[in-house]
DNA sequence: GTGAAAGCGCTAACAG
DNA sequence: CTGTTAGCGCTTTCAC
């Protein structure tokens, strides 16, 4: 990282002629120096071209210019977060260090991943909201943490997606083009989006006083396995005419419905017509293409770093922060036919 | 992280009496210790729930067990790349620290993430080979470097991906189907993948005794951009018969490609035959499905580290290990017809 | 305002 | 084999 020999403060400190605590004051921009003297530090720091170590700074302050981020990496709304953050990050001074936690054994993973290591604070997006043993492990924790779109307690989401008012738009849309037969598939009501969804499904069926099918409402998990499966078991209703619509609240699930849907032969919006999350290469370029609601990846990760930087700067405020809610959009494109 | 308050090697040393160096010592598995002692040193860590600080130790042995991860974060490989990479390191107890370098300002912001940090190797992906600043940086830099499919002067690659018999093998395909028109899309000549592939199309031709079309070879970015732009220039020969497939060698080329075939209502494999790199959700579930060639991307992010940390483990053998080299596959789907 | 001194928690070199 | 000692590079008192 450096050139030849390390060039410490106390260098500086030479160079410049002045005390060890003095380059440090410059450096952390601390008060109780003269400007001169700031300015003569500052000089030698250039000419020597020092770097602080931020390793022996952290073990002094107890700061570690280091975010911890808990995800599965499998999700593809992933690399679009992460590209978020990292930016956000990136002109503070931060670094992201990337933890993999799939979508079980989680709590192992997390906490081989902590073991030892001094983070200032955590961005979190758990598979599941109902993890106790996992709360309470987070809970334990005296830093920042903040969440991506769970309802967790005692820790404070970062930002919210307001999955609501699309997914009421979207309904409202397929109830319009005349489907009763929605089938809603989504994860499973212990994690926020899938609950929200499932609340603006219903009350977009209550809006229109029509009585909401709740046997088609589908609970699983985020995984193309169990949009398989679901859609599998629909089969017989799609076919009936029964089922003629299908939501998909994940964009796995939604590709685990396309094979189910391939493998049968059935054509949307033909034979059956689709909604799904998440807007992405495989709804834009599938033909037809695909309608969907679309979340502001880039700028979530951009947000939910900046309220942790926040509360990392001010520990007051922690959990006093209102997280920022994220709009969604609803665009509709071809994949849904009016019966 | 810890519990209450921190408990250190010194309460651990104190509580199994014995002396600092001798729990250091347990602590590292290093030699000069009874088993004896040491079975009491790790009953009283564990009774303890002592934890090392890993920064504490960092500072002192100069060993970080993190290893920095350099990549253009918008491509979608990367994601399981860094899955592979994940895993294998969790293993050996290194965090991953990501860095998004996109495809500008690469040295910029290389330098800002380094800038007083400390890793144990770096992996690499860069958006071009032939950047000078930045192989001077690297170069500079002690550590262990390897790269992911990139050959660099003076920085050993990892893995190296066998795109060669796969792109023969897909062109000799293109070829035996009677296709003699065959545009090659891909990035420059100056990253590995393009030009071992363009390469392998030359020999396939060339095995055939059939000329190989030089001007259909274009050369540019890894970008849906360039792919729009090189298809569009392309259009009078498609039409014209000219041109008959095309072979994408990214996958963002690949979607731009798409695109401007969807706007211009050209479908394949009717009017055009498609093969491209990467096998993913879309090539599966466009529908014909897309005749691939797949690499194994987590694979390749597994072997990636073993290599990394085999150097770290023993600097001795810096760059002189051969690379892995990963295997392609080639797979037949609907999207290439019979001339 | 500024220098000197005291550690942060740990490893490594040195005596025994 | 094991205890003690000296720092790693920095921040933070505490005097002056």
């Amino acid at each position: 990282m450096d050139d030849k020999k390390k060039i410490t403060i106390k260098d500086v400190a030479k160079h410049a002629c002045v005390g060890l605590g003095t380059v440090s004051r410059a450096i952390n921009g601390a008060s109780g120096i003269s400007p001169k003297t700031r300015k003569r530090v500052f000089e030698s720091i250039k000419e020597l071209g020092y770097t602080p170590d931020v390793i022996a700074q952290s073990m002094r302050s107890n700061k570690y210019k280091n975010i911890a981020f808990f995800i599965d990496i499998s999700n593809v709304a992933f690399s679009k977060i992460a590209k978020g953050i990292q930016y956000e990050l990136d002109n503070l001074g931060y670094i992201l260090s990337l933890c993999d936690i799939g979508d079980k054994n989680v709590i192992e993973k997390v906490m081989t991943f902590m073991n030892g290591r001094k983070f200032d604070g955590i961005i979190l997006s758990l598979p599941r909201e109902d993890d106790q043993e996992l709360h309470q492990f987070f809970s334990s924790i005296k830093i920042p943490i903040v969440t991506l779109d769970r309802d967790i307690p005692d820790i404070p989401a970062g930002i919210t997606t307001d999955y609501f008012s699309s997914v009421k738009k979207a309904t409202h849309y397929l109830l319009s083009l005349g489907h009763k037969g929605i089938a809603l598939i989504g994860g499973s009501r212990h994690i926020r989006p899938t609950r929200v969804s499932i609340d603006a499904f219903q009350e977009a069926y209550n809006e229109k006083s029509i009585p909401c099918p709740e046997d088609l409402i589908l609970e699983g998990q985020l995984t193309s396995e169990f949009g398989r499966r679901a859609i599998y078991d629909l089969l017989p209703k799609i076919r009936s005419g029964q089922v003629s619509a299908i939501f998909t609240l994940n964009n796995q699930i939604f590709q685990g419905v396309l094979h189910v849907l391939r493998e049968n032969n059935l054509e949307y919006p033909k034979d059956i017509s689709l909604i799904t999350f998440e807007d992405y290469e495989l709804t834009q370029l599938l033909n037809p293409s695909v309608t969907v609601i679309r979340r502001p990846l880039l700028e979530m990760g951009k947000s939910v770093s900046r309220i942790l930087i926040k509360y990392i700067e001010e520990p007051d405020l922690y959990g006093k922060i209102a997280p920022s809610v994220i709009p969604t959009e609803f665009i509709i494109r071809d994949s849904c036919k009016f019966l």
